[in-house]
DNA sequence: GCCTTATTTAAGCGTTGACTTAATTAAGTA
DNA sequence: TACTTAATTAAGTCAACGCTTAAATAAGGC
């Protein structure tokens, strides 16, 4: 799972999140921080390892836009650890259920004196 | 989303997967792994404040167990992108099929000679 | 062809973070 | 009470990471 790596850094979380919003080029998410040109260059590759974002050329330009592919294997984690929850939440209750019988049968043997 | 920082670690996501299984004290972790326990306990208390784990002492050991408030977290932020996402496909096939339309017109107008 | 604009690559620096050993706390057990 | 077991806290080390400046690549515009 190299997609946490990639977003647990703020910046680049935030680079990821601007760009989900809608395509960008690398200019104006430079704008929107006070980091040089590299640190953003470099984050964006990271990203783009990931498969949280694509690039494409216009002109001089690159543009960013989201890819799927990496927000797709967060969700299919994501998935396997709910199916874990869930279990874990059925065996509570049949735990539970458990307990109530037997709170209700040893309240039976108390009624008898 | 400390969520992300606190499963970028590899040691400490495959921590949490086998908490995730089913609980398990701080030595049984220990265990899996080539690590001091001070190592592995170091990364409980990330978890911990990540709200990914929580604890429960029995006797003298820890039980970590799964705790449902930091994957939730994770699953908020995820449909949020995931918003994004359905938004751009949808502006693509918009234009995609203003394209067909004009596709059409011009060779409507081959057409006439 | 030359200057500007847009972005990336290279190299270096300071901080953070993942590990270690040593010491500490606290709950069994003899 | 002393000894063991379970786990955490403290302190130190080394590598990885995020940032910078400087240099390189490449597309426009004059």
């Amino acid at each position: 799972m190299n997609t946490f790596a990639a977003l647990a850094d703020p910046t680049r979380l935030r680079i990821f999140e601007l760009i989900a919003e809608g395509e960008k080029t690398v200019g104006e998410i430079v704008n929107e921080f006070s980091f040089t040109p590299p640190t953003i260059s470099q984050h964006l590759k990271v990203l783009k390892q990931a498969q949280l974002v694509k690039v494409r050329a216009e002109g001089q330009k690159r543009i960013y836009t989201m890819d799927a592919k990496g927000l797709q294997e967060l969700e299919m984690w994501l998935n396997q650890q709910r199916l874990h929850w869930h279990a874990q939440l059925d065996a509570l209750e049949e735990h539970l259920d458990k307990q109530d019988k037997q709170i209700l049968g040893s309240q039976a043997s108390e009624d008898k004196p």
